[in-house]
DNA sequence: TGTCTTTTACCTACCAATAGGTTAATTTGT
DNA sequence: ACAAATTAACCTATTGGTAGGTAAAAGACA
């Protein structure tokens, strides 16, 4: 029974699947088998989507990188000031936590020696692209007085992202989201240009 | 050929080489294969000494956390400043590092939700001890006029740890010790009482 | 329009390798 | 003689992946 109509739908939801087990166990500990019940096809119908389990996890970080960079791009286009902008930024990953998953590229980083190379480097690419972004906002509030730092904004941009996910892997483990949500308002008071004490 | 003298050493030799490969892979993705392989006995002799990889996860986590709380203790038999101790606490973290491991509990802590129960409850002892050293020395720190935070202290060391955790996975992932010292330099130099800027 | 061909999307049935684990016998040191 | 330590020889379940086939939809073209 083909359906080439839902052929796009059925790789949507083997990538909507795998990224929920990724998310939550992690990169080794989920199987194609486990995809295979949720969905009630085969493995060999997976296999004919994604040929092997190092091509689906490329596809994913691909899915994900793009989902992340658009959610970016459209806190750029609002005119919202350098904290606010990182208060967004900091609410997607809020968001992720939210839904009991774990950052997919974050779980994937702990994994990182295990991964195939490609994935390897599908993630330092995503990680980057996150550093960027944060980069230039965090050259816009330097510059517009409402961060202070003096550091370079790449070093400071660097941090940004490991505390984060740090927090995140930390309040996943707890059951506490209080415990992300605390660690980011630090972060974010850290860069505070009006701060006396922290 | 058995040698009960080496009987402990055995056990210990096992735990090294379990420690070793969950600092490097995960818990998930390494075999009690693997093991017998590096040690060259058969994995029949691993279960006599661990009847299950659940009971030498556990083990693992029970060394590694007394190991952890010793080297706390020595810090703290030092008279170091409030300062130079948490410098010692990071330099803890950064020898880790440096032998191409990520932290124990750290690591575990990414796939919680694949772990037994026991050592889920394992690994958040492990870091309420983390943060309990924490907090004495932050209240130190700051009754000594060399800190300045506002926050509960309880706070500042969860973030602490997260953030610290984070680094060390980015770190890990890029194969760049650098990012973890300035991501931990960073942390301190946030809690610098004498601080202008950051 | 009808028919031939290709492509899409699956399936059943298998594979070799590896996972964690068990049982019973054997070797070793004291 | 005895306990401690280790082995050979299994077991069952699962892993990612493959072989070969099928039914239906989509194109091609007279």
């Amino acid at each position: 029974m083909a359906r080439p109509a839902n052929s796009t739908n059925t790789s949507e939801r083997i990538l909507d699947v795998a990224e929920r087990l990724v998310q939550t166990r992690g990169f080794n500990a989920f199987s194609y088998a486990d995809i295979a019940d949720a969905l009630d096809i085969t493995k060999a119908s997976l296999h004919y989507h994604f040929s092997s389990k190092a091509e689906l996890g490329k596809r994913l970080i691909e899915r994900y990188e793009k989902n992340f960079l658009k959610a970016l791009g459209q806190i750029d286009e609002s005119n919202a000031d350098a904290v606010e902008k990182l208060r967004r930024y900091i609410d997607i990953y809020a968001g992720v936590l939210r839904a009991n998953r774990m950052c997919l590229c974050g779980i994937l980083a702990a994994e990182f020696a295990t991964l195939p190379d490609q994935l390897q480097a599908d993630l330092k690419r995503f990680f980057e692209a996150n550093e960027r972004w944060l980069v230039t906002v965090l050259d816009q509030g330097r510059e517009a007085g409402v961060f202070r730092f003096e550091a370079p904004s790449a070093e400071v941009a660097q941090f940004f992202v490991a505390a984060l996910e740090g927090a995140m892997m930390l309040a996943r483990s707890f059951g506490d989201a209080r415990r992300f949500e605390l660690g980011a308002s630090r972060l974010l008071a850290d860069l505070d240009a009006g701060r006396t004490a922290a």
